[in-house]
Formats: C-alpha cells, sequence, structure tokens
DNA sequence: TTGTAGGCGTTATCAC
DNA sequence: GTGATAACGCCTACAA
C-alpha cells in the first residue's frame, strides 16, 4: 500500500553516480562514458524505474502552443470543439496551448494556416480540398512544423499521422444496415460528392449490395447541401431530391454520403414516404435528431466526432511536451450505429462530466 | 504563446502575506483571520488563478489504493480489466494503486471484499446478488470507505455513484433493431434471467414491440449459461433453446437479455435457421464473433466495457488525491450497436494503445 | 566525462 | 493568525 517509488536520486545513490549523469543517461543528452552508460541502463532495467511525469512537468516548465485548423461542416465542428476544450482543460496546466481557426472557405484556411503557422509548435489539420493547401503544408512540414490530420487525410504529405474513419469501410456500414432493414426488392439511390472520399463511400456500399439481386443501385446523384446548414434548408438541393423519387417509384431506400442527410429527409416526408423509403447517411446535425425521432432517418453512422477534436492533439502534445514517440500513423476511429433508440447518447452526452 | 501562469507565490507577494496563509485560504486548513481570507478569495477570482497540478501532485506524493471487486462473465471481465490497465497507466505515477479480485461466485466475493477492505482506500463494486452483500457494503461505508459501483448497481445503498447501462432503455434498443430488421410477423422470444436488471430489460424491449400487433411475445424464458464460456457451451442450455425454436414454426425472432445469446446462435445454427430467425442480445465474447460474421446473430448491444474499467476508478482517484467533487449519482454508459459491419471496431479494438 | 546548486509550484512542519 | 523553511522528483545551468 505504501510502496514508494524509485527516484532518480534512489538510483544515483546506489551507483555512486551523480543526479545529473543518470539524468544524461534517460534522456540521451550524451556527454557519459560508455561503460557508465551501460551500467546504468542496466540498473535501471532491472528496477523498472519510470520517472516520475508531475515532477517532469514541474521542472520543464513545458509550454506548447498547438493549432488546429479546419473546414469542415458548422455542426460537425461543435462537436470536435467540445473534444478540443476537454483536451484542454486537461492539459492547459501542464503547458498546453490551442489556437483554434475555424475556416469559411478552402482559400481562407490556407491563409489561416499561413497566419498561426509562425506562433506554433505544433499544427492539428482538416483539409476538405488536399490540392489548395498540400504545398504549405509540406513546406510547414520541411521546415520542422509537426503536422497531424483529422477527420479528412492528407495521404500524399509527410504528416506525422491521421485521425479519423476509414471512409470505405462507412460505406459498408451503411449498405449492411440499409440490407438488414429494407424489406422489399428495389431501387437504392446513392447521393454523395465526386471527391474522392465521397467516392470511397459510394464504394464501399456498393461492396456490400452489390451480390444481392434484389437492389438496383442508382446514381450516385451529385448534390450537395451547404456546411452552414442552421434552420433553412437549400430549396434547390430538397427539390433535386424529390425529383429523384418521383422519377423512380420502386425506390426503397436513399443512401445519403455527405452532409445532404437532413434535406434528404425533408424531402421523402414532403411526399409522405417515411418508413416507406429508407434513408441512412451520415453524422448526427441538430436537425438530423428530429427526423430520427419521426423515423423518417432509419440511421446515422457517426464517427466519434468528440474524439477527432481531443485525441490529435493530446497525441502532439505528449510528442512535443514529452518526447513520447507516435505509435500508429493512422488512428481510425470507430463507427457508430446510431438510431432512434440509442440517439440520446450519441446527441450531445456528456456522461462524463 | 509564452504567457506565464499565476502562481501561488505571486498571489503572496501581491497581497503581501506568505505562501502558506493563500494556501490556508485555497485549502480551507482554518487559522485565517477572517479579512485576509476575505482579500485573498477575493483576488483569486479576480485573476482565475488554478492551481498547478503537477507542483500538486509533487508535493502532496498521494498514494492511493483503490479495490476492484466482480463477479462477472468472464470475458466481460476481460474487457473492464483492459480499462482498468489504462488508467493504472496513466495514474500509477501519480500514486495510484489498485487492486483487482475476480470472485468465482457470490460467496467468494463477500470474502474478498471484506478481506481487501483494510488495505484500500476507495472500492469499485460490481455485484450480481445484491442481497448478499448489501450488508457488508453498507458497513464499510458507515466506516468511512468511499464506495462505487459500475456495471450493476447497489441502488440502496450509500454508494457514492453507479457507472453502468441504463437496463430498461438496452431493452429498448434491441427492440428497435428487432423491429427495424424483422420482416414478417410472427412470434418474438425473449430468455433473460428472472432478478431484477433481466427484468428491466425485458421490459424496455416489450416498451418497443407491445403497439406492434404482427408481433407475438412469448416468454420470457429462464434459460441461462455459465459464466465461464470458453469453447464448450452448456449442452442442455442449447437444447432448451431447440425445443423452443421447434415448438414455434412461426418465430420470427429471439432476444436474449442474458449471457446466453452465444448458446442461442449454437441453436439457431443446428437448426438450419439462421437469418430466418433473427438473433439479438448482449456484449461481445470471442463466441459471439464468429455468429455475427456467419450472419446467425444480426446485432449486439455493448455498453462501454473498456470505460466501465476506466472511469470508476479514475473518478474515484480524483476524489480522493485531489478532493474532486462527483458529479452525478449515476454516470451511464453508451448503448452501442454492433453488427457485422461494425463489429472489428468493438471486438479488441484500441485505436489508441 | 562528471558533479554541484538552484529552481519549478505546491504542501507540510515548525516556529513566532 | 501568520510566516519561514524544507521537502517532493526532475531539469538546467555552470563548475570541476
Amino acid at each position: 500500500m505504501d510502496m514508494k517509488n524509485i527516484t532518480l536520486t534512489d538510483i544515483a545513490q546506489e551507483l555512486n553516480l551523480s543526479r545529473s549523469t543518470i539524468d544524461r543517461v534517460l534522456n540521451d543528452r550524451g556527454n557519459v562514458a560508455v561503460d557508465t552508460k551501460k551500467r546504468v541502463l542496466r540498473y535501471i532495467n532491472e528496477l523498472g524505474y519510470k520517472p516520475n511525469r508531475a515532477a517532469k512537468h514541474l521542472a520543464k516548465r513545458t509550454n506548447c502552443s498547438i493549432g488546429v485548423s479546419y473546414y469542415l461542416p458548422n455542426e460537425f465542428a461543435l462537436q470536435i470543439n467540445r473534444g478540443i476544450n476537454t483536451v484542454y482543460e486537461e492539459l492547459s496546466n501542464y503547458g498546453l496551448n490551442v489556437l483554434i481557426r475555424a475556416a469559411d472557405s478552402p482559400e481562407e484556411q490556407l491563409l489561416q494556416i499561413k497566419e498561426m503557422s509562425e506562433q506554433i509548435d505544433a499544427l492539428a489539420l482538416a483539409v476538405w480540398e488536399p490540392d489548395l493547401v498540400g504545398d504549405l503544408v509540406n513546406d510547414l512540414i520541411d521546415d520542422g512544423l509537426p503536422v497531424a490530420t483529422f477527420n479528412r487525410d492528407l495521404p500524399d504529405s509527410e504528416r506525422l499521422f491521421y485521425f479519423g474513419c476509414n471512409y470505405f469501410e462507412s460505406g459498408q456500414v451503411c449498405g449492411g444496415i440499409i440490407e438488414k432493414i429494407t424489406s422489399k426488392p428495389g431501387k437504392i439511390a446513392i447521393i454523395n460528392n465526386h471527391d474522392i472520399l465521397g467516392e470511397y463511400r459510394a464504394k464501399g456500399f456498393k461492396s456490400v449490395l452489390s451480390d444481392n439481386f434484389q437492389y438496383d443501385i442508382i446514381g450516385p446523384y451529385e448534390i450537395c447541401e451547404e456546411f452552414e446548414v442552421e434552420g433553412s434548408i437549400n430549396e434547390k438541393v430538397i427539390e433535386d431530391i424529390q425529383s429523384i423519387i418521383k422519377d423512380n417509384p420502386d425506390l426503397v431506400a436513399i443512401y445519403v454520403a455527405n452532409q445532404t442527410l437532413c434535406a434528404a429527409g425533408k424531402a421523402v416526408e414532403l411526399l409522405g414516404k417515411q418508413g416507406e423509403i429508407k434513408l441512412v447517411g451520415f453524422d448526427l446535425y441538430e436537425q438530423t435528431v428530429s427526423l430520427i425521432e419521426k423515423d423518417i432517418i432509419q440511421a446515422v453512422v457517426c464517427q466519434e466526432p468528440f474524439n477527432q477534436g481531443y485525441y490529435p492533439i493530446k497525441i502532439l502534445f505528449e510528442l512535443i511536451a514529452e518526447g513520447k514517440e507516435i505509435e500508429k500513423s493512422k488512428f481510425i476511429t470507430r463507427l457508430e450505429i446510431v438510431m432512434k433508440e440509442n440517439l440520446r447518447y450519441y446527441h450531445n452526452y456528456d456522461y462524463i462530466k
């Protein structure tokens, strides 16, 4: 119960050396005789000595500013911010500082990254259009700035790691759900963006359903809602989806792979087709909630938005402040199935705190 | 970027007092003149001063042993242990110590709790049969030992908090899933335990399906598998479930509310009814996995087993070591829907190591 | 190549 | 009531 921990001083005394020498060995600061080093290392291994984190932080008085830049749908950003706030609260008195820049356009994001790059020790990044910022990011990395991506990766860059979902598999999950909940044969429409990630989501979806002869997959239709969906939904978008429904009387399901799910819900509702046409898509927005409750949307697949804010920063901080190595180049978030019955656990739900 | 944090010493200097006095005010140690106290408190509020956690831990050299006692299905315990190990790694060099006692029977659990109660500063508890240990726990609490429950609550005791799922709602989620994936009308069998939690799960299930006239709910059948399911499954249990299936040709689904799900899967498989009879239940064991992959079990509802090991200990530690207040008397875990497609994210999945 | 000394921001133990 | 002073375990000069 009262097992005293071994300290650096203990080791120094035991080996008749000074604390600094032990410190030099432990932190690879050089200037230690090979023999001494070996002796210390062996002894340390035997003991299973672990440095005291509190003391380390206190002595180093680390001070590390991490920048976050994203261009993402507003409501998704909100959930990510919650994760950022939490990690800030946990680590701010260990010296963490966070700068958040939310962009309203890819161009603005470029400027924001450039601007804050001077003041930060690391950068966490979610970019919608890789082509625009790719060069800048590579320059920053070449200059020695540690960069990580979240939500959307920059696979061609030298970023340290990506933290987010697997888009292909996210499509598969939706495919599996639709297959399970659709009772009659017919057509299934895909709505998505024609960017690379939208296509992964379509491919994943098809990989599950292509063997199933009772369904005929139509689309993909490129219909896309704005990022700033708050109250009002783009009428044109709803109309476009309504015409798909009207043109295909044997439509049994719609799979929405982008942020247009609410609009699709409205379209289904306006035509009185709820329940008849199954609706499945991604992410949980304020507007999605009531559509799920009304059984217009049957299921939604989420990707741990909170953790997408929380972990990238935590990992970067531990890298910079504690020299902890990064264990993976891809941290893939869980794909969470949310339906009416477990909805409340995924919408503004902080069971801790 | 380099914003120096305010320290206790800063405050002392500014107010022409010693650090000790500030410390007395901050930690309510008494022996401070009322006026001085007021003056200090006001100034601290203005500044928004936050004590440095690292320094605090270092100076206090806290040493806190938390005991964990549970009597639970083996494989579930395994997942909980992972959470315990993680929190131990995070906090052991802040002075956390953990004692785990896994019981093989309620009687053994009673003894184990009694035995370790002398050596611990707090206790986290999961008990299957409240009646047996209830008195002991209340005695311990009266003696001043902080006790928390996880997975299964002791609602009549004075435990500090419960960390686990809502059993009624977990039944609802299964009801919702079965309603969505079952395409034809018929009978649905419930298998559960006749304890209070098993009944909550049955009630929650019925609350969703009772309005639906196409289903006829039969049971509950009290059939129960042992805790030590490893490779071999109780033949008798499988036979019992097979007879239910044989006796009810129009059975469209089975809802298993206890740890008998795998046995039910075997029964369905042996009779060649996979896909025809939908199968839904709780928790993810090694044996469940292959049954889900083979489409014999359509979905499983999980309850964050990792976090059930992680958080109770973390919360108790923060209470004891940092005097942090406990914010709720119930921390309700998410109900996670796991199907074939997102299975890999819930089975031995540590995306963060 | 090694050692010494002082400090990080708290808490704890004395004196006054 | 209040204030010195020495820890806690580690890091960082600087000296030897």
